[in-house]
DNA sequence: ACAACGCCCTGAGGGC
DNA sequence: TGCCCTCAGGGCGTTG
């Protein structure tokens, strides 16, 4: 469900509240939560203690923190349930804590500091979790190795339009799997990927060898409106899952034009929104601003 | 090399 | 009431 409005909202938190903090202890309450992490749990926590986290960083679904003076980054993925929680370290455990990181610092919120709150990934289906990576040289922001092979994403100022619509093009598949595809576009989810293929008139199955330069350069600019407006009002949450580090929800449910919406009207059209089965979920669209793309006859045998 | 599929996982909700 | 089935779906390893 969080996919990079959710995610930034959650970055922001950890550079407001993580950042700049020395740890104290690392417990690892679920192995499956740091299964990236191929060393294990022990090494997890021993190259973390007595260590500083550096400013947090985003790419698509993707955030990290620096370790500084280790050349390494703590890489996290919120996956379909994964919260990261600030927590003072008393409140009662959550029923599905996966690792708990505590830091050094004493200087209570009160006294304006951030001593006696801990760092909590709680996640209910375990597709997320934590793990340590070595930093791509060269890189500024200490990008984890791991994720190098993902692509930046459409809010980055570095992302290559050019490039997007090049590889669009070269592709043999259909829009909605191209805009999944984190290689080649990063941070949108299968809510955003409705909702922008929805203002772009575009049926989820159109083959990407088929989106003209106008079309592609359309469909990119509502990707970009969508997460921004969806950032503006705090993310996206279906239920209570999708939280920032304060445990609070945002409110863009109530801005989706196509997702979750099915028999609902279109609010351009006032045609029932459809939801059709799609790779093991679900796509929804209008039938009648997103028309299916014409499939070309096959030529007739003699 | 590229495209597509299966699997991982748990709780909510529906049907009977 | 309780059981079983389906659904939610991101990313990666495997298969085609």
């Amino acid at each position: 469900m969080p996919e990079l409005p959710e995610v930034e909202v959650v970055r922001r938190g950890l550079e407001q509240w993580v950042s700049g903090r020395t740890i104290t202890s690392v417990e690892v309450r679920h192995a499956r939560a740091i299964r990236r992490h191929l060393a294990g749990p022990a090494d997890f926590a021993d190259r973390l203690i007595g260590r500083t986290f550096g400013p947090a960083h985003r790419r698509g679904k993707y955030l990290w923190l620096p370790v500084e003076d280790t050349g390494t980054s703590v890489l996290g993925h919120l996956g379909m349930s994964g919260q990261l929680l600030v927590q003072p370290a008393g409140a009662p455990e959550e029923p599905h804590l996966r690792i708990r990181v505590q830091f050094t610092d004493t200087r209570t919120p009160e006294a304006g500091g951030l001593g006696g709150t801990e760092l909590r990934f709680v996640d209910q289906r375990t597709f997320g979790g934590l793990s340590l990576h070595t930093q791509v040289p060269g890189e500024p922001d200490g990008l984890p190795d791991a994720i190098a092979h993902i692509a930046r994403d459409p809010l980055d100022p570095v992302f290559d339009e050019d490039a997007f619509h090049a590889a669009l093009r070269r592709r043999r598949t259909t829009v909605k799997r191209a805009l999944l595809d984190q290689s080649l576009i990063s941070g949108v989810g299968n809510i955003y990927a409705d909702e922008a293929l929805w203002r772009s008139k575009l049926h989820y199955e159109r083959p990407t060898a088929t989106v003209t330069r106008p079309r592609s350069v359309e469909l990119l600019g509502h990707i970009r409106d969508v997460l921004n407006e969806a950032l503006a009002v705090g993310g996206t949450s279906f239920d209570s899952l999708y939280v920032n580090v304060n445990g609070e929800s945002g409110y863009f449910d109530r801005s989706l034009d196509a997702y979750g919406r099915e028999d609902e009207p279109c609010r351009r059209c006032g045609t029932p929104i459809r939801r059709r089965p799609w790779m093991n979920r679900s796509s929804y669209y209008c039938p009648r601003c997103q028309r299916p793309p014409v499939r070309r006859a096959l030529p007739r045998r003699a």
